[in-house]
DNA sequence: AAAGGACCTTGACCTAAGTCAAGACGGGTT
DNA sequence: AACCCGTCTTGACTTAGGTCAAGGTCCTTT
């Protein structure tokens, strides 16, 4: 099996389907590679298909006029990318940027409508992933407008504790600065509340990994209870 | 026709469908009657299908533990909304409430789920819907994290202008207060922000009627300058 | 091992916008 | 016409978190 056929055997966009649909698929698709800092898209440039992470990791993002920046995603192999524009209008809503070295798979649009008329489940399966994202943005704007940044950041913690299997260790899989982006801060704030659920014994911080010493009053945070002095 | 069969052809949803596709659509359909403040349904409740205003105005809006409120969408007659549990999970990821005395209708997910399955092409709108409200939600995000408030209410003025025809004086379809949680701020600084405008010539507000009296510097403002005093 | 640079932390300060409280306004009802 | 009640406005005050500036830490490169 190829390592194109491989990365998406296991994608949840392609759950389901035959081994002689993922090869039908599978010829329709382009590798790219980027590198670290590579820009993928940008914000507005007419998208005439979308991607796939094979290998590496990927930032969604926007930015101000003044330069700042606010993360939308981040995505890691088998997480498909770009799709607005594939199905209304035609340019890409936010930028796209390789956050390390990575390998993509490119779906032109034309090929895919086809495709999902031909193969109902598949249209079905990017329905689920487009209605999952929807369900991830109504998380995000309840955090940004709802939840102040200590909340959020327990939030994250927590989530990434579900990603890692439950572990009460958890490794930030990007670096504080980035993280900051993501949670709709800056990088002192962050460090800043990272500083102080310290000091309250909610964590240990070495380097990039974390110990929740205290997931229930992070959950607690998370829902909005207040991070005293 | 009916009052069903009419609504569902002027929805987009339904574009390029042929009257019998639209009858057969039309089979499957409830229609429901809500009152001014009724709630249609609460985050976190098991959806069994999907809705379409039909008649109305409906809110989609999350809240905090302390009753913070953020609306996410305002929807008007030939709008759907609550797909997601449809096609991933089964839970409603926000509130829902008629705003005024609306009349909707409610297409079971089963039902629909094997008409997409029939019909492509209704599988392709509902990606082009949900790739939108995605288009929509990027905006939304960049406005609560990127920008200040002064610059939301700007881009929303200029966004009415758009919907109203390129009018230079438009109407505001909801109060105040509610135009405030869907700017992600409260009505005190809403008002205080009107009259900042207003004083330098931008706008001149009558209740509920703006008048746009310096659009270049509404999209500036929009697009990031400042309102100084 | 020295130098450079990216990333992170800390401190002092500032400001946009939220909170709290008191009215004002306006449309509908008796 | 007086009264309500929801909605909006205004003022005084507070605060979360952003800005600016100065180091510190650690990793990479030579």
């Amino acid at each position: 099996m190829s390592d194109i056929q491989d990365t998406m055997a296991h994608a949840p966009l392609f759950g389901g389907l035959s081994r002689d649909e993922l090869t039908r698929i599978g010829s329709i698709v382009q590798q790219k590679n980027y590198k670290r800092g590579q820009a993928i898209f940008w914000d507005g440039d007419p998208g005439i298909g979308f991607y796939m992470v094979a290998d590496g990791k990927v930032k969604i993002y926007k930015t101000s006029a003044d330069g700042k920046e606010q993360i939308l995603h981040i995505y890691g192999p088998g997480h498909p990318f770009g799709e607005v524009p594939v199905f209304s209008g035609n340019r890409f809503p936010a930028n796209a940027q390789a956050l390390e070295k990575s390998r993509l798979l490119f779906f032109p649009r034309k090929d895919f409508i086809q495709l999902i008329s031909r193969h109902p489940s598949l249209a079905l399966n990017m329905l689920a992933v487009l209605s999952m994202r929807l369900r991830q943005f109504t998380v995000q704007v309840e955090n940004l407008s709802l939840k102040e940044v200590p909340a959020r950041l327990a939030s994250y913690l927590i989530y990434l504790t579900s990603e890692q299997a439950g572990a009460l260790i958890v490794d930030l899989p990007i670096s504080k600065g980035q993280l900051a982006s993501l949670l709709g801060t800056i990088p002192e704030t962050l460090s800043r509340i990272f500083n102080k659920m310290s000091q309250q014994q909610l964590i240990s911080v070495e380097g990039g990994r974390i110990e929740l010493l205290n997931r229930d009053a992070l959950e607690d945070l998370a829902a909005g209870a207040r991070l005293d002095e």
